[in-house]
DNA sequence: TTATCTTGTAAGCGAACGCTTACTTTCATC
DNA sequence: GATGAAAGTAAGCGTTCGCTTACAAGATAA
């Protein structure tokens, strides 16, 4: 009588895997994620883990692709749509901060305690990440600027950066439990502050 | 013959501690920040730390109090100045911004970290750290609604929180060793955007 | 001088963690 | 039905880390 045993190709182990680890991250934060915990939680032992992947520090690299797939993904749904880019930028935003509030916004506590990963050498695929991040909302925002509703002389960089930050101390706000009411208008109030900052005159 | 031995008091001792631990922050990382490490940067054996301070976690503590202390230090000073409220919010950025330059900026790497502190139980306090400081930022927002060069409707709690964001958005890049070029035009601009954004109309 | 308090060391305990090894079980294919 | 690759387990190795213990030595005050 043998245990039974939920056998699963490695196409699916990887992917239960992967996620196991971005829910520990969400629920319990970055010091949570260990090879057992994941283990645990996909329903294996430690050691089923590394017919899978050949250390943490690639687990948690996977994950880093996967998110950055999704972040761009949603940086590109939303530029899709022939709109303005200021309505673009906008959806961007909404997405970011429901996103925030709904499931916790792993991407970017990810990149928030990304500064003390060079244990495992993954600040330099963080860095990256950010990088193409930026780069988009660089490109949105010079959509802006040929559209004409943003002003010609604002620094993309400087724009992009400061967009970067409404969402990451809303996040860090977020995940600290501080409290936080009406996320909803808030947005809706910073957004309002970051386009009057970059917008031509009304 | 003894081993010469550099014998300090408690007094002396916690605040090499504290200091020791600071500094292994801002050039290695939360993570490295060991016991051991610290002992060594002191110059003593792991034991004699723990005749000055109970537990890694209450070292941490020491330092996020201290931390809060500089931190709400510069927002006094800035503020103390009896200059318009848009002067001080400018001159608290601009010691943020060189302090990231300059020193690496733990505060905003403790926050930024402080996500994955509750093994160790210290994100309440730095939760708590973190409303202090826009409390204050929103007093001094509220100075400038009183003075007219804040516009009355803006929110003031979002205007704090995307503030922060330009702070942290910033000593994140950094931290990444992300391409940071003219961080002096860099903040400028993001002030222009900032102010432009909560600013009544020129 | 001697007693006492304080600061220090050396050694190591126990737990956690990443990872490996030796062996078993499942499953597709010939 | 036998075979070999793939997926799993149980056990444990080596290291790191926070912390404790037993003991030695400098400082202070009677």
């Amino acid at each position: 009588m043998a245990i039974r045993v939920d056998r699963q190709s490695t196409t699916v182990r990887r992917r239960q895997i992967i996620d196991a680890a971005r829910d520990i991250i969400t629920s319990k934060g970055m010091e949570s994620v260990t090879i057992d915990a994941i283990a645990e939680a996909v329903g294996v032992t430690e050691g089923a883990i590394y017919r899978h992947f050949q250390s943490k520090r690639s687990i948690l690299s996977s994950l880093i692709d996967d998110i950055e797939e999704s972040l761009m993904g949603t940086l590109r749904d939303a530029r899709m749509e022939e709109s303005p880019a200021r309505e673009n930028m906008e959806r961007i935003l909404e997405a970011h901060l429901s996103d925030v509030e709904g499931r916790g916004a792993v991407s970017f506590i990810i990149i928030a305690e990304a500064t003390g990963f060079d244990g495992i050498g993954l600040q330099s695929r963080v860095a990256l990440m950010l990088t193409h991040y930026l780069e988009f909302l660089q490109e949105v925002l010079e959509d802006g600027k040929r559209e004409g509703s943003i002003r010609p002389d604002v620094d993309v960089q400087a724009a992009a950066t400061a967009f970067l930050g409404l969402v990451q101390s809303t996040a860090t706000l977020w995940a600290l439990n501080s409290y936080l009411p009406r996320l909803a208008e808030r947005r809706a109030e910073m957004w309002r502050i970051f386009m009057r900052g970059v917008a031509s005159q009304a």
